[in-house]
DNA sequence: ATCAAAATTATTCAATTGTATAACAGCGTG
DNA sequence: CACGCTGTTATACAATTGAATAATTTTGAT
């Protein structure tokens, strides 16, 4: 009986071969499921190199759990970045890109809130969401403050910053439920729903966000809205 | 050596105690460390009781969940239903009482979290899952309706579905990365921080839901206060 | 072509897992 | 007060787990 026949990879492609590997099979899986040898045979490789490139197990999760953070912010706020416009079209540019694919994607959520399960009693999970939770709090923080200014809303840092905590929470809340998709509504409402919500959090004057039309033709001041009363 | 001593419980007692411990052990160590034996030891049994109440350990653990979810929206639509006075003082109840303890625990979100992850690939968490949501947001809805009627606001059944899944993503969102206490913020915040969130949410003055003395005093149409633009 | 270093495989090991089965004991019923 | 039902304990078992070690193959430098 032979050997199995084996190529000898960089040590970046391997780890993120692995990590997502790690991903996979805990999206699928659960913690209590992804074990190390079906992890490294969804991998393609044996068991020994888990050892060998992470030390154990736990370590590996912990990696793969930061890279998967890292890769959602930095897709949402690529997306806001590569929009071209006013502050408003690139908000609402990053808050549909979280209402849609690839971002709200059931497996990511799944694999979202299981590592969130394990961040209260593992300190090394713990560190890894509050560094990702900053991050995705400052890029909402500098995608919001020109749009406030631009508005001539009431603004401070603390204004801002509460903003971005209210939005954040509609976000990952409407997110998370959204792509579990419980059937109880169309999902294509979503990114719609949440740019009309955001204008009202936001006390921006309708249509600010959802119509990105009217907010380039008018970039000063756009026409003050009556509220319905 | 002699056997342990023990009382015969009723059926009700002793599912629920068992329930109960599962939940304490998936909090504490999570789904793949909540073994049958820590779970009856957490419970003061012996491990054969599992088969004998439910069946199996999956279906144990199922069980937990539901009583879980039961137990979420329960607590919270009771303090909704336990204040007297205004729909709006009604749903500032609620909202408030989603954002303070016993339901705003670090605990009660990592249990929740850790089981959401296992929605997508278990048919029977998916079910308790869409159950859950279906009640909260219905409980939401009526909440919401007589506020927006009250307010003289568009009001349509869809208007006010949105509304309620807007606003529970809010919530779930601001429960979720509040009881995670990632320590960027202070926790008691998020009660005024939700309810002036959830004002602007819903297109109502400023003050409707966070000063409910205003609101009791003038229920008809409390003073318009000027947006600040 | 050779050789050594390193990546990868193969195998082993003790510990833990969920479940099944048999023995025991509490408790209501007669 | 004895009896029997069944809730409960105790034990056994095969399967799986994470980690450690040894054996082997690839690869790049010479």
């Amino acid at each position: 009986m032979s050997r199995k026949t084996f190529q000898r990879l960089s040590l970046d492609v391997r780890r993120r071969s692995l990590m997502e590997a790690t991903l996979t099979c805990v999206a699928r899986h659960g913690l209590h499921g992804a074990s190390v040898r079906r992890i490294t045979k969804e991998a393609g490789v044996t068991v020994g190199l888990v050892r060998h490139y992470f030390g154990s197990k736990d370590d590996m999760i912990r990696n793969a759990y930061a890279y998967l953070v890292g890769q959602l912010t930095a897709q949402a706020s690529e997306s806001a970045r590569a929009t071209e416009g006013t502050p408003e079209a690139k908000l609402a540019s990053f808050l549909r890109a979280n209402m849609t694919r690839p971002n709200m994607d059931e497996e990511t959520v799944s694999l979202w809130a299981t590592f969130i399960g394990r961040v209260r009693h593992d300190p090394g999970f713990a560190e890894i969401h509050r560094d990702g939770y900053r991050e995705f709090l400052n890029v909402l923080e500098i995608l919001i403050e020109p749009v406030l200014i631009q508005h001539g809303c009431p603004y401070s840092v603390t204004i801002c910053r509460n903003h971005a905590i209210a939005l954040n929470g509609l976000i990952d809340g409407l997110w998370m439920e959204g792509a579990l998709n419980s059937g109880l509504y169309a999902q294509d409402i979503l990114p719609d729903l949440i740019t009309g919500a955001a204008e009202r959090l936001l006390d921006l004057p309708a249509g600010a966000l959802s119509a990105p039309d009217m907010a380039l033709q008018s970039t000063q001041h756009p026409t003050q809205q009556s509220k319905p009363s």
